[in-house]
DNA sequence: ATAAAAAACGAGCGCTCGCTCTATAAATCA
DNA sequence: TGATTTATAGAGCGAGCGCTCGTTTTTTAT
């Protein structure tokens, strides 16, 4: 806070490894955020230990929680993992269910950012490959974290549920508003704007859902993002 | 079993009416199939008896698991929804595990013969038409069945995760298959079948996932399934 | 060096879990 | 009808759950 400097708007979005070193959220940044977002839930008064304490909870969940799931995943489990005492596991949450609450917290934050970054965009085309390409980017970086709030969205309360999905029909809704945009201006030449976004997010999600799929046939990054533009670019006819 | 009619391999797959008539997987028939192919784990000796029970232990658990997932459904919650006694329950199960692999088994054994129907034909787009509506369809009659195996493959055993994966991967082959056929034909015109093939398995699965996207947005079954058909020839060439 | 504050520890609490097992009821057969 | 098989009931078992809390250890301030 303060020093962060980045607050200017022009995001560097034109290759992963730029992205990768102006994203804020990740490593030390992602855990102090966490611990200032989240005082109420938590014991610890230094950020220094907190946010490393956080960090070993969030490693060991998504290690452990991908293979069997939140619910399956005891805290003994998790004691064990992160080599963390009951008490030292206590010390950063006040219930189980906090894990989840914060994996939701930060998923909509960087969400939303995207979101965001890509409606300042005035070029609709630009806009759609701004938009591929900083989700594709972020949910990269964090994949474990996107990864667990698809899975374990039905873990949160139903009040929570709803903020997890509406997470999901903002980024269809923002995409859909792009491409109507370019299909007023006449750039664009599509049937159902709304089918074609919908469709670009679940190749999105696809990416940080299965990334085994990509692995064994030796997709990376840049072919994916490169693969999706080019089928959206079909779908648009341009 | 023996009176079963539709043993001929003209399956009707222009409608979903007509599709839905001669699906063999579905009401009394599948239950009554579930007990023939799991006689070993069902104590019930009558098929009457065993299948009335197996329909109201699935029932109650895609309702309540939907919601909540299937490991925080405790047997009591589902003794409850279900009117059964924890001793009616184990007259057609051993383990609570058990109800997830009936649904690996049931899922697998459609999804194999959507793949199988749509590798009969001789023309690559009917082909890719066939494949889309069988899925469609099939997925549409056994949507809590597709739904729960997605989300509860990690309830698996690592040996059962696997089978799930490959139901996944297999169906993605054979939609690569058709396609890099009719790219030899030279009748499509495309950069990575793979990827086109990923992207309509990945469409077709957000119809049984996320029913609620397309129930607001009053897209119904047969504009779906256009919908992706339409996109295919776009991403195809065609 | 000493006192105060913060963090870590882990046995143990109350409770719920999956599952079993015996007693009872219902259905089927002789 | 009586005998036998089959199905249902649900209390009870041991294990393991999330979470607490009195205690000890470590850090910080004086």
């Amino acid at each position: 806070m303060g020093l962060t400097l980045d607050t200017n708007n022009t995001t560097n979005i034109s290759n992963f490894e730029d992205y990768s070193k102006q994203f804020e959220y990740q490593d030390q940044h992602l855990y102090n955020l966490l611990f200032e977002r989240n005082q109420d839930l938590i014991k610890s008064k230094k950020v220094g230990i907190a946010s490393a304490n956080l960090k070993k909870v969030f490693e060991s969940t998504f290690k452990l929680s991908s293979k069997i799931g939140f619910h399956e995943m005891s805290l003994r489990d998790l004691s064990k993992d992160t080599g963390l005492s009951m008490g030292g596991l206590y010390s950063c949450l006040t219930k189980k269910e906090d894990i989840a609450l914060m994996v939701l917290d930060i998923v909509e934050l960087v969400s939303d950012k995207n979101n965001q970054i890509a409606l300042e965009q005035t070029d609709e085309l630009h806009s759609l490959e701004i938009a591929i390409r900083s989700y594709l980017y972020s949910s990269t970086i964090l994949q474990p974290w996107f990864f667990f709030l698809y899975f374990e969205t039905r873990s949160l309360s139903s009040e929570n549920q709803i903020k997890s999905k509406n997470i999901e029909l903002t980024t269809i809704a923002t995409l859909e508003k792009i491409i109507q945009s370019g299909v007023d201006k006449g750039i664009f030449d599509v049937n159902s704007p709304y089918f074609v976004a919908t469709t670009i997010l679940i190749v999105l999600q696809d990416w940080y859902l299965k990334p085994w799929k990509n692995k064994e046939k030796n997709i990376d990054l840049e072919q994916y993002s490169k693969h999706l533009f080019r089928m959206v670019k079909k779908l648009l006819r341009i």
